[in-house]
DNA sequence: CTGGGGAGGGGGCCC
DNA sequence: CGGGCCCCCTCCCCA
């Protein structure tokens, strides 16, 4: 009796094992096909929430091109909407020393090469079908704008982002994003802007997106990289702070137009893979329309003489000289225009500046001359202004500044401000009257070593540069320059 | 007109 | 990675 009553029990609890295995099959099917569907449903919501943000940014940027110039001439005045809590032009970036200067994110865009292994929704497609499916839905949703695929972890996060902006036309929280379309309208002989779709060889270019986090300024934009290629077939939308991220959208140079960047995203066949601050996109390429020339904080640089409109011509001028710059230029300037990321609400605000400009290779090499990678160490790192190459985050960072007019470090005898600190201590010896470098010729005291260099030609009386015309030769190449001009009306 | 000096901006490199 | 330094360029002022 006993020994039946045992094996009842056993086929009993086999019965429930069998069934509880059915069960929990099922559910976990259930479970998978919830979260698909919710996948799609965040992702329709989505695609709707970005049309409504950018109709709403394209009005408003008519608004404003209508009311406002936003080019004059050699600067663009920004006029922001009021209310408008973000970056403004009579508050520059004022961190004094000791602070810390920012907080900045950054993107970094690899290729192919550089991540092979990485991690990405392609790769994770074993971990579900739904991954891949999602990634594919992503893929083919670009042309609507749907946003990017920040890893599967970060996707909540980015469609919520997203998705806040559906509520709040004037907080819009959009991420950011690099549109493709494919480039027919421009040449890139070099593959500068092949950003890893495919990348040219030796070319791990990386723009840089800065973000500055501080607690009043909250600039946000949407920038764009034009990559210049013909025949690219992928664009991404990127997540730089997926609780902070404005939306930033273009604003044309041409006033007349009437193609707004169209901000669509398609992710690549990878994933972003986010570390910290730093998201690498993997096999990412990109491309712009609409034009937004740099402009500058028009009282970012208190004090400073030369750099307010000169660097500012001096972007114009690489950009006019640029056989490569075509009408629809993607220059961006981020902390003069902020018409539409204000998500200055109290909850805190970032500023995301970043401008995307490939059509200014030219003249970073121009600068630098050195600016693209391949040559010993590897410039990874793009200045997302000029596309000028760095190998640190830091100095792409810093280099930025240029563009954004940042200067974080104040003097404290003249309130004159620097963008980098090397600067404010070297000023600081005006104040000091320290002049450590002594010419050993004539006992003439220097603060600074290459002046003392400069002067020492006066002794060695040596004239490296000849005027081309009359032959006439001068210790600076700016004597030669000046006379030239003056001279020989012959600019140099 | 030329030359010299002062000062700021920026990139590169090294520690 | 950040700081510091070197170097160069440029502009301005002035003698």
């Amino acid at each position: 009796m006993e020994v039946l009553a045992n094996s009842a029990v056993a086929e009993i609890s086999k019965l429930v094992d069998d069934d509880y295995a059915v069960f929990r099959l099922e559910i976990t099917q259930s479970q998978k096909e919830n979260r698909a569907l919710r996948r799609k449903l965040q992702l329709l919501e989505l695609k709707a929430a970005r049309e409504r943000a950018e109709r709403t940014m394209r009005e408003r940027y008519r608004g404003m091109a209508r009311g406002e110039g936003l080019l004059t001439g050699g600067h663009r005045n920004i006029v922001k909407p009021a209310g408008h809590n973000g970056w403004r032009n009579d508050q520059p970036i004022a961190i004094d020393e000791g602070s810390e200067p920012s907080t900045q994110h950054a993107i970094v865009i690899e290729s192919v090469d550089a991540e092979a292994a990485g991690p990405g929704v392609k790769q994770e497609s074993t971990e579900g079908e739904e991954d891949s499916q999602h990634s594919r839905d992503i893929q083919t949703g670009a042309a609507a704008g749907v946003a990017p695929p920040v890893a599967s972890e970060d996707l909540a996060t980015a469609l919520n982002v997203n998705l806040k902006s559906e509520t709040d036309t004037d907080t819009l929280n959009v991420t950011h994003r690099l549109l493709h379309t494919g480039s027919d309208h421009r040449s890139d002989p070099e593959g500068l802007g092949r950003l890893g779709c495919p990348p040219a060889p030796g070319s791990d270019y990386l723009p840089v997106f800065h973000q500055s986090q501080r607690t009043v300024h909250s600039l946000g934009d949407g920038d764009v990289l034009d990559t210049g290629v013909d025949d690219l077939s992928c664009s991404y939308d990127t997540e730089m702070d997926p609780g902070n991220m404005s939306l930033g959208l273009e604003t044309p140079t041409d006033l007349s137009r009437e193609d707004w960047n169209r901000y669509s995203c398609v992710y690549s066949e990878r994933c972003l893979e986010r570390k910290g601050e730093v998201i690498v996109v993997d096999e990412v390429t990109v491309k712009v329309e609409g034009d937004a020339p740099p402009a500058r904080n028009a009282d970012s640089h208190l004090g400073d003489r030369h750099s307010q409109s000169r660097d500012f011509l001096d972007y114009r001028g690489s950009l006019e000289t640029n056989v490569n710059v075509t009408t629809n230029s993607p220059l961006h300037a981020f902390k003069d225009r902020d018409p539409v990321s204000t998500s200055m609400g109290p909850s805190g605000s970032h500023h995301f500046d970043q401008v995307l400009n490939a059509n200014t290779r030219a003249g970073a090499q121009v600068q630098g001359g050195r600016a693209t990678s391949g040559n010993g160490k590897e410039k990874r790192f793009l200045c997302m202004f000029c596309n000028k190459g760095f190998r640190c985050l830091q100095k792409v960072e810093i280099h930025q500044r240029v563009h954004t007019g940042e200067n974080p470090f104040s003097c404290t005898q003249c309130e004159k401000r620097f963008s980098r600190q090397d600067h404010l201590k070297r000023h600081q010896m005006v104040h000091t009257g320290e002049k450590p470098f002594s010419c050993p010729q004539c006992e003439k005291r220097f603060s600074r070593q290459d002046q003392l260099k400069m002067h020492l030609k006066v002794h060695t009386g040596e004239r490296p540069f000849s005027c081309t015309h009359c032959g006439k030769r001068f210790s600076e190449r700016s004597y030669l320059r000046t006379h030239q001009q003056k001279m020989h009306t012959v600019l140099v």
